[in-house]
Order: C-alpha cells, then sequence, then structure tokens
DNA sequence: GCCGTTTTGTTCCCACGTTCACAAACTCCT
DNA sequence: AGGAGTTTGTGAACGTGGGAACAAAACGGC
C-alpha cells in the first residue's frame, strides 16, 4: 500500500550483496516504525518486557504477522518469556537506521512547510530539519520554528555542508518536479513529497508521496458506498 | 500501501448488495484519485482524447494496471482509439463519490490544523471543511482561512446540522482516540488521522491514518541501506 | 531432573495484486 | 469491402503478503 497512500516508487538496484538472510519485505519496512513508536510508549509506561500479544495490540496489527515481521530480522524474543521492550527498540531503531539523526531540508514553506518545520516528531525520531528553503524572496529571512528560511539556490551548498540525504517537497504542484530535479542533481537519494501530482526521477532516487486529498478521496468512496448500502 | 502510508482499518460489513460486478479491489480505489489528478490535468492542457499509455504515463503507473482498474469500473475506452478524456473523468469522479461535495470536520487547530484549513485542494477536490475546532479556549474565536474556530463541544451539533461524515483529526497523540470516540459517537464514519499512534474505532468506521515521521522513517531504512551497500 | 505451561519462530496455505500476452474491436486507407 | 494497424479489455501466470497452526525452546513447580 499505502499506502498508500503514500506510495514508494523506486529502483532497488541489484541483489548483488553477499548476505543471504536480509531481505526484509517492503510491507514489513512499513510497519516497523509503527512497532517502534509502540515499544517507545511501552517503555514511557515502564513496562519491561512485552509478549508479542501486547506488542501487537499496542501497534495494532495481528500478532502473528508481528512475530514473522520481527523474524526478519533475527530472534530477539525469549520464547516463553517474550521480548524485551527496550532491547527491542534499539534493534528496529539500528534497523531503521534511526539511532542517529538524519539531516532533512524542508523546501517550500508555505502553509504545510510552516507546520512540517514545527512538527516535533521529525526531531524525536530521528531527523534534524537543517535548513528551511523557499523560491519566494518575500519569504526568505523570516525565522520559523527557530530556523531562518533562505533561499532556494543554497540547496546545493546546504546539502554539501550538512550531508542532507532526504529532502521534504512542500511546494505548489508545479515547481514539485524541478524542486526534485534540484534535489537530485545535488545528491539527495530519498525525497518525501507533499506536493500533488507525480515526479519522476532516476533509478536509485526513493520517493514517498503523501497525498491529503487522495486519502479524503479514499474515504469518499467508502463512505459513499456505505450510503448505498445502508 | 503504501503504504502505504496511510493504512485502512475497516470492517468492510458484508457481501450482501445484490450487484454482482461492483467489487473494486482496495488498491485500485487508492489509485483512482491518481487517475482522476492526472485526467484533470490533461484536461487543462485541452487534451480531448488519450491511450492508456499516455494515462499511465501521467499517472505514474503501469499501463497494464491501470487499464485492469478501469476495467472494474466498466468499459469506458474504445479500442484501436483510447478513452475521452473529459468522460472517463466524470466516471471515476462518480465512482468515488466526489461529483458533489463531502462536508469535513477539522479537529486540533495547531500548526498542521492550520495547514489543512487553508489548503485549496480540499476545496477543489470535493470535500468542503464546514468546521474548525479545537479544545483549547485560548484558540476558540481566531479566524483561519476565513473559518472561525469553535470550541470542540458544538462537535455534535454541526455534524447534525452539516451532516457531516468524515472527520480529519489533528491533535496531539493524546487527544486522538477521545476525539475518535466524540466523533463516532455523533455518526461520523470516516477518519482521516493525522495523531501518532493507533486509534480504534468500531466496525464499520473507516479509518486512514497519515504519519509524517513514519514516511521518513521509511525513506531512512532505504538510505541506509544505499550506504551500506555502495 | 522431569513435566506442564507459555510464547516464540516458522511452515504451510490461501487471497490479493501485478504483469504479460493476446483476442476482440475499432479506425483508417486503399 | 477488406486488410493493416491500433488499442482496449481480460485470462492466465507469477509474486507478494497475511493468517492459522504447530514445532521448538524457555521457564517454573515439584
Amino acid at each position: 500500500m499505502s499506502s498508500r497512500t503514500g506510495s514508494r516508487t523506486s529502483a532497488r538496484s541489484s541483489n548483488r550483496d553477499a548476505e543471504p538472510s536480509r531481505e526484509i519485505p517492503e510491507a514489513t519496512v512499513a510497519r516497523l516504525p509503527v512497532y517502534l513508536r509502540a515499544l517507545t510508549g511501552l517503555v514511557d509506561a515502564g513496562i519491561r518486557t512485552c509478549s508479542s500479544e501486547d506488542l501487537a495490540t499496542a501497534a495494532g496489527v495481528n500478532s502473528a504477522k508481528l512475530r514473522k515481521d520481527l523474524s526478519y530480522l533475527g530472534s530477539y524474543g525469549t520464547r516463553g518469556v517474550g521480548y524485551d521492550v527496550d532491547y527491542l527498540r534499539y534493534q528496529i531503531a539500528r534497523e531503521i537506521g534511526v539511532t542517529h539523526d538524519w539531516s532533512v531540508v524542508i523546501v517550500g514553506i508555505g502553509n504545510l512547510g510552516h507546520a512540517l518545520a514545527n512538527y516535533s516528531g521529525f526531531r524525536s525520531r530521528g531527523f534534524r530539519v537543517v535548513a528551511l528553503l523557499d523560491a519566494d524572496p518575500s519569504r526568505t529571512g523570516e525565522t520559523v520554528a527557530g530556523i531562518e528560511v533562505r533561499a532556494f539556490d543554497e540547496l546545493e551548498q546546504i546539502v554539501a555542508t550538512d550531508d542532507v540525504a532526504i529532502g521534504v517537497i512542500a511546494t505548489p504542484a508545479g515547481a514539485a518536479q524541478d524542486v526534485a530535479d534540484r534535489m537530485v542533481a545535488c545528491g539527495i537519494t530519498s525525497i518525501l513529497n507533499f506536493a500533488p501530482g507525480v515526479i519522476s526521477v532516476p533509478d536509485g532516487v526513493d520517493v514517498r508521496k503523501v497525498d491529503l486529498s487522495i486519502e479524503l478521496q479514499i474515504l469518499a468512496y467508502h463512505e459513499q458506498r456505505k450510503a448505498n448500502a445502508g
């Protein structure tokens, strides 16, 4: 899915990595962050051990599915006992790659860009917004969430300086492809796109798309069917 | 789907509808809005007819998949010719249920709520924000996007008056379940949830979830693998 | 040390989704 | 009218994902 909702366009390059076991299904990858969040909740509640049933409930999934997902990472549980919450959380964080922070740039500081810049969930979950960029000169200079908005032209320099691998596009639809092209050109290999419409990128670059009105339209479809049925 | 990303938690009630042909797969439903947007783009460009190949390119999917998706709606194309853009667009809009507007309430007018209220894509794609609600009294009375922010307690009255079927939750995580419960209690049957964490709803209520930091974490996973591979 | 209990890790099977490939159907040209 | 060329709609093969069910492993009581 994704689904969803967010969908992944990519080119998982090749299978030439020597490791045999490490081939985590995409559907599982999409759930690992959910488990991570659920585990963080358990840690905060002071719970040190949990069964797959407990964690599955907290994450809103089936326990069999949870166990299968975790088995792709390794055998981090103890039969008859369950999982050590803190240990499992670390293992998942390591697998996802959020044991250290990732630098992120946000391009397009309109309403959505403001909201994203202020979203505390990024910082607390392994992401650091290193720059806010906007092509509109009237917006540059403004400070949002403690970060100064800079000109879009500074993208290349910022990406190089801060080793940015992930870019967020929050511009209008018309600008999205150009922004994506510039991002790719200066070395960004993962893009989260909030602009409506498809953007195309070369192989090796991952794009995930979040489209608010598409989500609502999917709900509307089911809503209509409910109305027609009842 | 995906995940997509937004995932759907529901209970497609029963199969007792008499109609035989109408059973559109969930994956297809999630793509129909994408096709709708692509078709709108073609209309705006003055294109009156297109092949499945053209439309597939515009929508960013495989043409065989597109044709199969459209075949669930009926046979709206002409062999050897293609699809009438405007006609097909109407058929998809009708299938999704966005030929008329849906009333929507947004609860939680923080940064994200502001952005959602100002998002013009809702209005232009079949949705009308009829109310902005917030439990914080210091926020009520403020006007956002031309709509006055009202107290959360007015939810029931607004839903009844404006025949609201879709609710958007943009509150912090802690409040999300309570808001969802209140929404369900007063008759809302579709919820778009931006709050982190899972919310549980009774059968018959659809929930789609959009989680910004989960999307980034999925990107981080692939980013890490790229770094390790190269 | 042995047995019953609990819970994981895994296997098997089914349903869903994607892609290929082709027949059916339409247009255009001669 | 008939044949060549196009493009849709769909049947069939394939791959991925989900869930039930069970064997393996750990713990606890005696």
